[in-house]
DNA sequence: CGCTAGATTGAGGTCAATCAACGGGTGTGG
DNA sequence: CCACACCCGTTGATTGACCTCAATCTAGCG
């Protein structure tokens, strides 16, 4: 319940809270708590309960399925602004999946009643969630594309298409997390990435540890894909190479 | 706009609309369309645009992805009940899946920004739609889990143990699509759906064409997820072989 | 009765996983 | 400051699960 008033104007920016008045905010706030997290701390494991609704402030948080002999998929690498366990808040039921910590992180903590009722009672806020769950399935859908349909080098172009494209108009980029974890959000074993990315070096795309040169912005276009391209600036514009992306 | 009546009394049990009056009921389907498909119908497809909101009142529909080889790979199978395209309400982008009929189907079409108003005014209706996708949100992380993290006889075991669970009580169930279907929802081809199927009867389950017969009822249960579970009625009681399915 | 679509079976191929060894940073402690 | 350990990533050789291709079978249906 501290020092709460730090994150108030960073909060405003969270898609789930935009457009609502301070007022609410405000009273959010004051029933929420702020947590600091280290990098490979759990924050929920699959199975267990909890009365719980996550926002990310800052850091990188991992979520994913894990099996009975250790091995894991990526579900999701939740940013700033995402929230977590948005399912729970609606139907009280096991958590399906976990969560670590992969960069040092700060959690909004709500209480997922209180959130049921700030909702309900809200239709700004209603929307808004309605919106961050359609934005997510959207996600969701563009994943399993890849996975179920894409070969390995075609994921690995996609991945880091989506890099590119989010990092703008520079045609460099770092890789933003741990090749272990981009190959296992990829669906693919880190050895199969490595060997991948040196594929890729061959066809002419420079790449020294994990820093990604393009030789043109429009090197990877041909692993667009719908979801992609409705985040790509040059969409739908005469300089997009594959205008009705696969 | 024709007989419209015929199905108010099938409208009020699905999902999305229990609970909410019947005024409003009323004005969204005099705002509505009944529409009939028969089996192979295209409803949508990717890339496409849409201000349309789709309900299933019957019939079976297919949604997937295809890529530009011809393959695909099938994300859901929507039964009554089920909605389609709820994202489209929340954003207007570009459609991410195809729909297809599998069997004859009879839809209730919605216009997008009609249906956008009525869950701002409603706040029943929006709780409801948010109970929706997260129901969709779970079933889509179990997928998930599977075509992931699990061997091609996990996935098979894993959607026989759903229909027997769906199923209820008896120990024979009819699969409900065609073999290529189920193959591709599961991600895997049908000549593999085919050879695994033959596994298990070797491992005594009586299969006979599209009738499986289990020996026991538990004969399934390791293949059970959370989400299997969470629909077993067996499950967090003495009778669940397996409490904390992995 | 033949046609067609769905399902099965067989043989062979392939892509990515596995297993194992190695390299190069980084941090720690002597 | 160096020696050692550890983690991450790379590289190589091999395996194996699933796919591919093609032939055959079956059942429904005109």
């Amino acid at each position: 319940m501290s020092n709460i008033s730090i994150y108030q104007s960073k909060i405003g920016k969270i898609p789930l809270f935009i457009g609502i008045e301070e007022a609410l905010l405000d009273s959010i706030l004051e029933h929420s708590r702020i947590v600091y997290l280290d990098k490979h701390a759990e924050i929920f494991s699959q199975g267990e309960r909890t009365t719980k609704f996550y926002i990310v402030l800052d850091g990188l948080i991992k979520l994913f399925k894990m099996d009975a002999n250790g091995a894991e998929a990526v579900l999701q690498i939740a940013k700033p602004g995402d929230n977590l366990l948005e399912t729970i808040i609606f139907k009280n039921s096991l958590i399906p999946i976990s969560a670590q910590v992969i960069e040092n992180t700060t959690l909004l903590v709500i209480p997922a009643d209180r959130m049921r009722q700030y909702i309900k009672h809200n239709e700004k806020l209603a929307a808004n969630m309605l919106e961050v769950m359609a934005d997510r399935s959207r996600q969701f859908i563009s994943h399993f594309e890849q996975l179920s349909l894409k070969s390995v080098s075609q994921r690995v172009g996609w991945f880091l298409l989506k890099l590119f494209i989010e990092n703008g108009k520079a045609n460099t980029v770092k890789l933003p997390y741990d090749k272990l974890l981009i190959a296992s959000y990829l669906g693919m074993k880190p050895e199969t990435f490595s060997r991948t990315l040196q594929d890729f070096k061959r066809r002419g795309i420079d790449i020294q540890k994990d820093v990604v040169n393009l030789p043109t912005v429009f090197s990877l276009c041909d692993y667009c894909d719908i979801e992609t391209a409705s985040n790509c600036n040059k969409h739908g514009t005469p300089a997009c190479p594959n205008p009705d992306c696969i």
